[in-house]
DNA sequence: TTTAAATTTTGATCTGGATCAACTGTTCTG
DNA sequence: CAGAACAGTTGATCCAGATCAAAATTTAAA
């Protein structure tokens, strides 16, 4: 009856509102000083806009520390702030009548939910802190009206979409043309690629690896040892690919899917 | 083995170039007259940007006539035109190892491929004519050039991306927490909508909506059928809504997934 | 109109992957 | 440090949906 790779949100990552303002105020809220300034100006979302107008936008900043699993936004609220990631990492995931799944991880240094803040529509997703993260945030007004009057800005942002869009469109043929166990070896061959080594850290939990593949921890737990015959090792989070054109030939990876950039 | 609703390439619309070369020459590409300047000028995407520029996009713009299921575009390849389909429709899809599944379906009168375009990055769907069409073709080097100078084009641009991204997160959202069932329950209410009566007819061949739910057409069917006690009525390509109330109560739409807008 | 070809439907069977349950190992926490 | 949560694994079972085969329609072509 359920679909693949869902868990009813109770289960995992529930913490209230009240746990979150609670631990917020171990760490203030501040006015962002000059010391994100450079990371901030160094994203090419960033990087070509007007002085003047980077200086409007970060004197509307915040700059805000959260402990893990804080829910930073909710789906269907409305978009107050452009978030930009600093350190830590970021889940964005949904949820629809009790079910929930994972759809993407948001790490340093990049923003999410752009579109929505462009747009002033509803977040389609919502995001939770995994582990204590730095957090910029700019008020979605600030970044539409700044958008309405830097050109660079405005163009930059089309080059960020184009991206994001792209990146979904080669997630969704993931999920449409792929088996689990596919999806799975496609999966560790690019994070290969990402380390430059046949061994490598999982930088997430299984549980929600699981869940951003589209299976069920269980199932992921024996895709793992159906990878075996192909050269796959798996010991806690430490994976070691012993031999990658076997895995290669059985995940058949395409630049058309798989490729994180272009 | 094989993923939910794909097909392999050839037993599918197989028409060789040679074939649209030929049927093509029936009705000649030229230079685009007045004809359908106002059609194209009027979507969201041209209608704001400078006359000057536009009239510099139009001039370098063909307009050709399609036969039934001719590839247009093929994934892999890069972008040499923008595409925006005055009539018709057109089926975007992508393979992957042998196997196929439809993505979108375009109608007038609205682009595809922008993305591709602006970034000038393969295509990462391929298309294709599901009945006769007529297609403005605007060069790609002109819409980036354009694009680079006109500054509200480049906001519209931003606009139609965050659009088209927001409509693929929907997408995955629907693939990844439903049930084909759900899908399809979801999917006709969408259509009674977008209709605008509870009787209406399905506006693709079952096959291909099956494979853009993700399911095989054999499904599809008996899905039909599975939603006969919600009051769904199934007549060849005629849907009748008899109980929007219940069959709402089951597929429980969410805007945050079946708008299509916003 | 009469074949021919393709789509759709129906039935039977199979299988990938979900669910349920029990157990192990890990990491918080009092 | 002991106990409680929780992540991960393993086994057993179940089910949604794929596959295979064939009949019934529909569409297209001769």
């Amino acid at each position: 009856m359920a679909p693949t790779g869902v868990n009813t949100p109770v289960d995992i990552y529930q913490v209230t509102r009240n746990d979150a303002r609670q631990q917020q105020e171990q760490v203030a809220t501040k006015k962002m000083s000059d010391s994100y300034r450079k990371e901030v100006r160094d994203l090419a979302l960033f990087s070509d806009m007007e002085p003047a107008n980077f200086d409007a936008l970060m004197r509307g900043a915040y700059v805000q520390n959260f402990p893990p699993r804080i829910e930073l936004i909710t789906e269907g609220e409305t978009p107050d702030f452009l978030h930009i990631v600093i350190s830590g990492t970021v889940d964005l995931f949904a949820s629809w009548n009790g079910r929930e799944t994972s759809l993407a991880t948001v790490r340093p240094v990049s923003t999410f939910i752009l579109a929505a803040t462009i747009k002033d529509a509803p977040y389609l997703m919502s995001a939770r802190t995994l582990e204590k993260s730095r957090i910029v945030l700019l008020p979605s007004e600030d970044v539409r009206a700044i958008f309405d009057k830097d050109n660079a800005f405005a163009r930059a942002i089309v080059s960020e979409l184009s991206q994001c869009y792209r990146a979904v469109v080669k997630n969704t043929k993931d999920l449409k043309l792929r088996t689990s166990l596919e999806r799975l070896a496609n999966y560790l061959l690019r994070q290969s690629q990402r380390a430059g080594t046949e061994t490598f850290d999982l930088n997430m939990e299984k549980r929600r690896l699981a869940s951003f593949l589209g299976m069920t921890p269980e199932n992921l737990s024996r895709a793992f040892k159906g990878l075996e015959p192909y050269g796959v090792l798996v010991s806690g989070n430490h994976i070691t690919i012993k031999q990658p054109e076997t895995l290669s030939g059985f995940a058949k990876p395409s630049p058309l899917i798989d490729d994180r950039m272009s």
